[in-house]
DNA sequence: CCCAATTAATTAGCATGCTTACTATATCAA
DNA sequence: TTGATATAGTAAGCATGCTAATTAATTGGG
């Protein structure tokens, strides 16, 4: 059945992707998570942490550990909302900043591996049926 | 850049699908990983840790973790083997092959939710896509 | 104005899965 | 036969990410 083998693919590739990243990232004294985290800082800055919840599909509770942890190593900074007195505003610290292009390294250079040997027809075609599927996923 | 949105897509589907899966296993009683090394059981019995570390794609004690739960809970039994001390082979007890119909039903369920909407032609095509880039991760 | 309902984030506790270091067993060469 | 090396699995310790329950702050209807 091909939808079985399609599964079983996608499921070899992302666990071995994500083992790829992670290792990668090591390099840079960052686990996994954290990178997705920064890089969407760096899109837009002073994000709550709800709106990262929603943005990198992840929980609440999985947004509060992660910032705290960047933000014990000093990558991020919290702020108290002025108008809200609950929210809390997620920023880049100058040593965040400084991390992102090493970052999007990474992720050009597994990008690179994984799509390696593809033509920009198919490539285009695999970005149409990833969106599918995606679509799908809501 | 198309390389990066197919990166992110992926990223997308890797999360949303995990959790999906995740979520419906629950109601089997089952934490997400449990799944695989159950069916890999059916498909073969008797094998040892270290073949299900390498087909399953994880290291050694993340199987024996897997391994470990999974005897707690009834599904499979563990025996030495005989010729060789060192090795463990692993079982599904009957309890085990009960579920794995279910397990399997989740999974069609699963796979049917994403591949919705796609033709044959482009399964076809999604699958060679994936495939080289299951490949290149290698 | 106030109390109920909602919203943002945290805490506690758990399971996955990893790395590093270890134990036990087996193999192989001198 | 014995000592070095390799192999199978385990133990400890850590990080991700989850759910359920909780705290704190805001909002909205009566």
């Amino acid at each position: 059945m091909i939808e079985n083998e399609i599964r079983e693919l996608l499921e070899v590739i992302s666990v071995k992707k994500r083992r790829s990243y992670s290792n990668q990232l090591r390099a840079l004294d960052l686990h996994i998570g954290q990178d997705q985290l920064l890089c969407r800082l760096s899109q837009q800055d002073g994000v709550t942490q709800s709106q990262l919840s929603e943005s990198l599909n992840c929980e609440p509770p999985t947004i509060a550990n992660t910032v705290k942890s960047l933000e014990t190593y000093g990558l991020i900074e919290r702020k108290r909302d002025v108008n809200d007195a609950r929210v809390n505003r997620v920023y880049l610290s100058e040593k965040g900043k400084k991390i992102i292009a090493p970052v999007k390294e990474v992720w050009q250079s597994e990008q690179d591996k994984l799509l390696e040997g593809l033509t920009e027809e198919e490539l285009i075609l695999l970005k149409g049926l990833l969106k599918k599927m995606a679509n799908n996923l809501n």
